[in-house]
DNA sequence: CTTATATCTTGATTTAGATCAATGTTATTT
DNA sequence: AAATAACATTGATCTAAATCAAGATATAAG
C-alpha cells in the first residue's frame, strides 16, 4: 500500500526505515471507485492526497456549465486544492476518480506535524513543489502561447499516460479546447502521418 | 538595503536578530539599470533574484520574434528561471529590469547551504513555492478558460500595480494578448464607465 | 530643440477555434 | 442481449482575436 509513497520520497530525500515508518502513520488510506470524489466544489479541501493507484482529476465548473480540468493525477503524485487545503477556505474545484484508486491522505494538522518532527519530510515537500512549479510554467506558456494543435502534440510527448488513460473531452477541458476541436486536430495528425 | 527581506521573511517564518544577519551574508547585492539584463536567453540562469527595488519581467522570445511574459517581479518579490537554476540546464528566458533595481541575488550553493545552517529558510522557501504555485493555477485558469477583456480586468483587480508600472504591450505579452487587441479592450472599457 | 526610437491607437481583413446540430460508436447497466 | 448512457466524430456557421498596415503620441538622446 505505501510503496509508491516510498518511491516518490527516495527519488527526493534519503529516509531511515525507521523514519518512514514514523512517516506512514500520518497518512490516512482510502478508496475511491470510478467516478468518486476526495472533494466537491463549495466544500473545503481537507487533504492532501498521494496516489497509490488509479487517476484522478481536479476541475472546476464554469458559470455555463462548462468543465475545466486545472490537473490530472496519477500514481507516485499528489493531488489537492492547495489554495483550500491551506487557508481553509471553499474550494472552486471537484476532485475525482478517473479510475478505481488507492489514496494515501494527509490532513492539514498531520501534514504539519509531520514536518516539524521529520524535517526532511518538509524538504520532500519543498522539491515536489518545486518542480510542480517548474511543470506549472510550462503549462502557462503553452496555454498562452500554443496553437491547439501544439497544445496537443507537447502533452502527447510530455505526458503520454494522459493521452491513453483519461477521456478524450476531458483532455480537452485540460488543454482548453471543445471536444470537436480536439477531434479534428487528432483526425489532422492521423490522416498526415 | 535589506528591508524589504526582512519583511518578506518576517511575514512567513520568525527569525531572530541573529539568524537575519546571519542570512544576510549569503546574498549579494547588484544593481541594475532599466533595460539591463540578469539573465540572456541561452545562459544557465545562476542566481534566485529578490527584488529590494524595481521592477523586472522575465519572458521568452518565439520563433516569429514574439516575446512572451513569464512573470513579473515587484518589490518583495523573487525572480528567476528555477528550471535551469536548479538543473543547471541553458534558460529560455531573459530576465531584463522594466525599472532601475536594487537585487539581491542567491547563487545555488548559497542557497543550499542557507537552507541547511537555517532550516526556518527553507520553510520560507517552501512557503513562497506554495503560494507561488496557487498564483499560478489561477494564471493557468485565467489563460485557458477567460477572455482577452476577462483577463485583464482580472489583472487590474489582482494586481493594480503591473497596470500603473509596465508599459501597455508588455502586459499584452503576460495576458497572450497583441497590442493591438488590448489597446481595443481598453478602449472599450473607458468607453462604457 | 529636434531627430530618432519606443509605444499606443485605429481601421480593414483574415483565421483558428467555438458553437450549434446531428449522427456514429463504445461502454455500462439491467 | 437490449437498453441506456457516455463518448467521439463530422459538417455548417459564427465570432473573438490575430494579422496587416498606417498614423499618432510619447519618451529619450544627440
Amino acid at each position: 500500500m505505501y510503496e509508491q509513497l516510498a518511491k516518490s520520497i527516495g527519488e527526493k530525500v534519503t529516509l531511515t526505515k525507521v523514519e518512514f515508518e514514523l512517516c506512514k502513520t500520518f497518512f490516512i488510506p482510502k478508496k475511491l471507485r470510478k467516478k468518486q470524489t476526495l472533494l466537491l466544489e463549495g466544500d473545503v479541501c481537507s487533504y492532501n492526497a498521494f496516489i497509490e493507484k488509479g487517476v484522478l482529476r481536479s476541475y472546476s465548473t464554469d458559470d455555463k456549465g462548462n468543465e475545466h480540468t486545472m490537473q490530472f493525477a496519477f500514481e507516485g503524485w499528489w493531488i489537492s486544492d492547495l489554495a483550500s487545503f491551506l487557508s481553509g477556505s471553499t474550494s472552486t474545484y471537484t476532485i475525482e476518480a478517473i479510475e478505481d484508486a488507492e489514496l494515501l491522505l494527509l490532513t492539514y494538522t498531520a501534514r504539519e506535524d509531520l514536518m516539524n518532527q521529520l524535517p526532511i519530510f518538509e524538504r520532500y515537500q519543498r522539491l515536489l513543489l518545486q518542480n510542480a512549479f517548474i511543470a506549472l510554467q510550462g503549462r502557462v506558456n503553452g496555454a498562452l502561447n500554443a496553437s491547439a494543435e501544439e497544445k496537443y502534440t507537447k502533452l502527447m510527448v510530455s505526458h503520454p499516460d494522459i493521452i491513453t488513460r483519461v477521456p478524450q473531452h476531458i483532455i480537452a477541458s485540460y488543454l482548453g479546447l471543445t471536444p470537436e476541436t480536439l477531434s479534428r486536430i487528432r483526425k489532422q495528425i492521423n490522416l498526415r502521418k
